[in-house]
DNA sequence: GATGAATGAGGATTCATTCAT
DNA sequence: AATGAATGAATCCTCATTCAT
């Protein structure tokens, strides 16, 4: 659909945009520069600035959320699994499109705290790996103690290596570091505590 | 002096009102405004907006840093204590001071790319952790394989659990948080990986 | 002709949609929303927002000012009586029409001062009047000292039940107004003066 | 007071500019201009360019609202005196500051038609003019039949005494406009009706 | 003729910074 | 040093108008 399209290379312009010099250092003319359109045609696809960044973050957690839901009713793998496999997407998505990579670790500092769309999304990733946790709460070889601050220490790893990975430009380090964030879950088990 | 105390009472407020709404949203007169003092007086002790959150990141960065550069020089002690006992001085600093904990946890974006005095402290604390454990490779039983991952990885784990006891106001996440991450720490080493 | 029928329809609509918020406040997508076409279409009959204005004016006071001009030449009616059927004919279509009852009362602030085509019907209008009444002059029993005022006040006049009756939706205060405005005239007869 | 000072400087910059060219035409900058100031400064007085035009509105209006409720209260003069004073005291007004009399007149279209705070006074004036009327009822001699369309005339007529002046730079209409004015109130009296 | 997406000039508003007091 | 009113550059957004289809 050509509405689409132009939605999306708008999205695209503005990805790029906000990834080099931030949500609030970016002028709404730069993403219709970079997109090659004029400031106003962004207004027929978006009702502001704010919503541009909204779009993307749902856009983009919406797809991880759904990720983790569907893996977390799977009963066929592990938790380890489950989460071996988001990793592998989520890195994967990263390598194809570092600026939102870029984007999605930086970005945390949002207009109207309330609005919290965003905010709201912040949040739900690292609950939504809580419950990939707790749900293996009764298997007890892979069970954790304390899934909160686990996936805690998970989703900031997970922002970790992004940033570093994207900073030097360097994604060789996304393909180790699935295995490294796993440890997490394994030195954690509650049997390790003993 | 009477001069510090004022810088200091500038700072506070400051660190706390942009705690509250983000370094973009926060007004120089809402800054003023908690310190008591006129907006006008801010610009006697700061050059402008953007150096008081230089001075903020500055200070608490070079106090993290030095303590990390005197510990990577201590050799009576492992790199594990060296984590521990850095871990253990941010985690109660960010007890005291929550609202420091938010902003150095959020903010990641700002003005002006290369002037970078923030983005330069926001790199040099991951490669200070990457010395640290770098440092300990001539002792083959710290010694971790790709120490720049694994710092990456500490540095965001530790983000991440700041992040969520500051958001969740549940500090105790800390106190478990350093065993975790120490625990990680060794999972880390290459010979575990054998 | 068909011509004639959209230009009618976009007339009918700008009407509608300019009494219900004001000209300024009206967005030419209301018109043609309205009148059940694309905005577009309106520039091939309107050569902007402005024309719109302009031809609803310059037909409705014509119409009135050509009533005006043709009752002035009637010899065989008082200027009472001419009066009397210009508020008849003026207050029929107010009600048939409230809309532009509101319209024509209510828009008195236009663009470009000078480009005035509609500034100057809404002066012709109460000249117009005050030359039926200085025609009078000659008519010793209806003649009115200073026809300029007497022509001012009945225009405004005029205009007050207009505006009242409209916001009330009150219409048969129209069917009343007529003999008491004309009482403006009768009141003031030189006559009466003395 | 000097902040009342500015705040006044302001408005009758607003008065004047907005008199020549119209609420919807007038820039901001216009205003600073006119007033001598920076654009700004216009913001440190009124929330926005609507505030300017209420305030005016709000001042103007309250002050006819109180003297016309000041004069209905009175009882040792009839409603013929009552009117004629406040004709008085308004044509003085807008003798003195013409440009105000043209807003007054003018300005019938608002932004937003809820905030309403300027079309209420709009309404309030002819409601008052008509608690005049109305209150004389008791006394015979001065009652008027149909207070509402009675009021809605002489509103009517006294914003069309105006109109006229104002655009003819000619006030010793408003002179003359009282005792026309005044006559067709008592030609509006009952008794005259038999 | 009709369409409606694209355009971009224009303007209201914000807010960091200045400076006269 | 402290004040806070004044400043005006900077930017988001609107919407009349255009024009390719």
């Amino acid at each position: 659909m050509m509405v689409e399209d132009k939605k999306e290379a708008i999205l695209k312009a503005a990805i790029e945009v906000i990834a080099e010099s931030g949500y609030y250092n970016t002028k709404m003319s730069w993403i219709a520069d970079r997109a090659g359109i004029a400031v106003g045609t962004i207004y027929n696809y978006f009702s502001g600035k704010e919503e541009v960044l909204e779009v993307i973050f749902a856009r983009e957690f919406k797809k991880r959320l759904d990720l983790l839901s569907e893996l977390e009713e799977r009963d066929d793998i592990s938790t380890r699994e489950k989460l071996e496999l988001f990793l592998q997407v989520h890195f994967a998505e990263i390598k194809q499109n570092p600026a939102l990579g870029k984007i999605l670790v930086r970005e945390k500092e949002f207009p109207k705290k309330e609005t919290g769309s965003i905010n709201n999304y912040l949040n739900k990733l690292p609950e939504s790996i809580q419950d990939i946790l707790a749900t293996a709460s009764g298997d007890s070889s892979t069970a954790v103690d304390n899934p909160p601050l686990i996936a805690a220490l998970i989703f900031g790893a997970i922002q970790g290596v992004v940033e570093r990975a994207v900073k030097s430009e360097d994604y060789s380090l996304l393909d180790e570091a699935s295995t490294k964030i796993l440890l997490f879950l394994e030195c954690s088990r509650e049997d390790k505590e003993l």
